[in-house]
DNA sequence: ATTAAACCTATCAAGTAACTAGACTATCAG
DNA sequence: CTGATAGTCTAGTTACTTGATAGGTTTAAT
């Protein structure tokens, strides 16, 4: 399970995806809109900022807004920076690799080769969906729901 | 970032796989050939014990033994018991589906649908893997570092 | 009866998650 | 220049989880 965090940081980065671009968004109107405690907020936003997925500006008509193309964002790199290594154990992990401690022998590792091919799908697929594809996703599924909607009326 | 306690856990029962069919083996057998604390070694199988994967027999000549064919026993049926859930949110999950707490529009929340995809490929590949194949990796690894070391001399 | 083993209950220290408080700093309107 | 606005920074706090450990109880073979 993912922590609430990374749940609130992938809910702000959608919220400043679809706003306007241009145009800063408030850290408050994030909060309510996404029911997010906001000194919470204010402290994940400053992390994604410190690590270039975001530019601020304060003072009046202050805000956040992305500073990369949302095509460019994956799931995989969001999460590393506020969750941590995706890999199931250290040892799997290619951006953040540490020896388990106390391992005996890496190569015949059964927890190690038994996670191994399954870890690699789901870091690939995390690697191969952008931001961009979330938005393309969540107006699909609204979509559908308008169109399920019609019919039922 | 999977706990040491599934660690452990997948460790135990790649022994017990591996070891001689009804010849039960000692926890401290166990705990000492993985490097596991010994009473929570205890705890662990017990747990295994209590969900079906592990039979055993107090007294002398006692001892665990696997309770299934490890063909039978994939890697998600395992994590599930000892880790709990794998799905990333609990609203994805369908062995323990929960609605996120304070979750406004299932259907179309960022997050929901951005994991969704990478985490059913994730799923299956825990799902399709058994304890067997664990067993055949492990002795293709072995296979192939002696092929290796071979090469080399 | 003795000994070897699993079983059971309770407890604990350290770390992490999820916030919260409050002071500080930059920006702009008037 | 002043005051309101909005982000920034440091330092807590509380509850929960992880990774154990202690110490006794029960069961079964010799």
């Amino acid at each position: 399970m993912i922590t609430m965090k990374t749940k609130y940081a992938l809910k702000a980065m959608y919220r400043l995806a679809i706003s306007p671009p241009g145009e800063p968004v408030l850290i408050a109107d994030i909060a309510e809109r996404e029911d997010i405690p906001k000194k919470f907020l204010e402290l994940i936003l400053s992390e994604l900022k410190q690590h270039g997925f975001l530019k601020s500006r304060k003072g009046r008509g202050g805000g956040y807004q992305l500073a990369r193309d949302p095509k460019s964002i994956s799931l995989a790199s969001l999460i590393r920076v506020i969750e941590g290594p995706i890999a199931p154990v250290p040892c799997l992990s290619r951006t953040a690799y540490e020896r388990c401690e106390g391992c005996r022998d890496e190569e015949t590792c059964a927890v190690r080769l038994g996670l191994h091919a399954a870890y690699q799908d789901w870091v690939k697929a995390l690697e191969g969906t952008s931001l961009q594809d979330v938005l393309g996703r969540v107006d699909e599924a609204a979509g559908k729901l308008t169109l399920g909607t019609r019919y039922s009326i």
